[in-house]
DNA sequence: TTTTATGGTTGACTTGGATCAAGCGAACGC
DNA sequence: GCGTTCGCTTGATCCAAGTCAACCATAAAA
């Protein structure tokens, strides 16, 4: 839908320009609660959009920091790398969620970000998001509201990985993943992963074959409908029961 | 050394008063890089002092948030609760850490902050924190590298609980809180552990058991010496070579 | 001083998830 | 169209950490 038009550099321009003012993430984004005034001095800053394909990296750990990036389409991963060798999948990110806060402490990512399919990104520079959110208290606030939310988040992660056994933890991913769908205008109940097992596991903390059998599992019981990738929510209720079950 | 001296509300007075600007926790804490006029205007925000008696609440999940704290001296855990009655300690915090900016997000507390010893901490209101980083550039950078850091702190917590097992996911800890107490001053091979070994268990993911058991290893390993909760790390690299033993 | 409570250690046994291994199915390149 | 690759599933076995239980140490209360 937001294709360049070849043939006529006016059109396509101007859909280029498309910043957040009308960009329908906006009430997921950092655009959210500004007034159209704020919302153009936001746009002039989003300046730089970029597509990254499937694969690619959108900011390796070590890179210097100087933007962080709002994922205007597609789907992502980050993970940490230890010097050994293994790494963890810290997050998987979607339309209208932001990349890149880590770096902001030392001024170097401190993680690396994958697209899991063709993705498009803005950039947004981070020295001029400060300046802007000094003059604009609604945006600044809101910035810190997403940055408290990427705790709060860690922190039922660090619950999940913590405190659950293997289903319970895959039920949570699931009943969240659907429920970001769902804020998206996407349906709750079908989806497609866009992460291999392998990496549904180490975010889960747990192997692939034990994701896999827990799949198994959850359509045996008939909670979901798996074919690969394809993921059918049967019973919600039956995967929340699930997560709540085991009291330690 | 920032007793109360009875007999002479004059000097008392002026103590009590001590805000960040003569803080020696100034460079690990909010103030970092501000100019001394700046800091003035820090301490004007910085106006409630209060004391936190052991195992009492500094505040609780579900409360409002309006304030977050730094800590003056002492030593917090923070933990989340499950509705089933599980629960994790997410974090442990010591003077010149800042405790509440998960509140942010949605303007009530997500955890538990619980004193672990007689603790003082510095409330800083937040809305007027905002505002006085609208003005001071400096302020506000160090304020988001701060946030920042707790989003990294988390994803080491996510890799170690991921990732390492439980003799790895100990020696991290010990060398976290060594390199932590360094840098306020006192010996990094030397101190008391301020929380219980089921704290530690929780905050690790293990039970409390297999800390006790990794704490005896490491002793017969000639690691460090315990005794109860008084810890002397023997040899630092014996700890960190078995951080980055085995490569999964 | 003895008593009680709380926290820590250690041992015996169990188990959930890891590991190892084989086989399958879909997607892609040739 | 066919082989190759990659990701997924499933089974058999193993082991690190959990569970259960007994006991010890320290500190506070009586």
């Amino acid at each position: 839908m937001a294709q360049t038009h070849p043939l006529n550099q006016e059109v396509s321009l101007s859909i280029i320009k498309t910043a957040c003012s009308n960009c329908n993430l906006r009430e997921l984004c950092l655009p959210y609660g500004l007034s159209l005034e704020e919302l153009e001095r936001l746009d002039d800053l989003v300046s730089t959009r970029r597509r990254i394909k499937r694969g690619d990296h959108l900011y390796r750990a070590g890179e210097v920091f100087d933007a962080i990036y709002a994922i205007r389409s597609g789907f992502f991963k980050t993970d940490v790398l230890l010097e050994d060798g293994r790494d963890q999948v810290t997050g998987f990110q979607m339309a209208g969620e932001l990349l890149g806060l880590d770096g902001i402490s030392t001024e170097h990512h401190t993680c690396n970000a994958i697209a899991l399919e063709d993705s498009e990104i803005c950039a947004i520079p981070f020295s001029r998001l400060e300046g802007l959110s000094r003059e604009i208290h609604t945006l600044q606030h809101h910035f810190h509201k997403v940055m408290s939310r990427e705790i709060v988040r860690d922190h039922g992660v660090m619950m999940l990985l913590g405190t659950m056994r293997a289903e319970e933890r895959l039920a949570a991913f699931l009943l969240n993943l659907s429920q970001r769908f769902t804020a998206r205008g996407f349906s709750h109940a079908e989806f497609y992963l866009r992460m291999t097992r392998e990496e549904i596991g180490s975010y889960l903390g747990l192997k692939l074959e034990t994701v896999s059998r827990a799949f198994s599992r959850f359509q045996e019981e008939g909670h979901i409908a798996v074919q690969q990738k394809h993921i059918r929510i049967l019973n919600v209720n039956g995967l929340k029961a699930l997560m709540n079950h085991r009291a330690s």
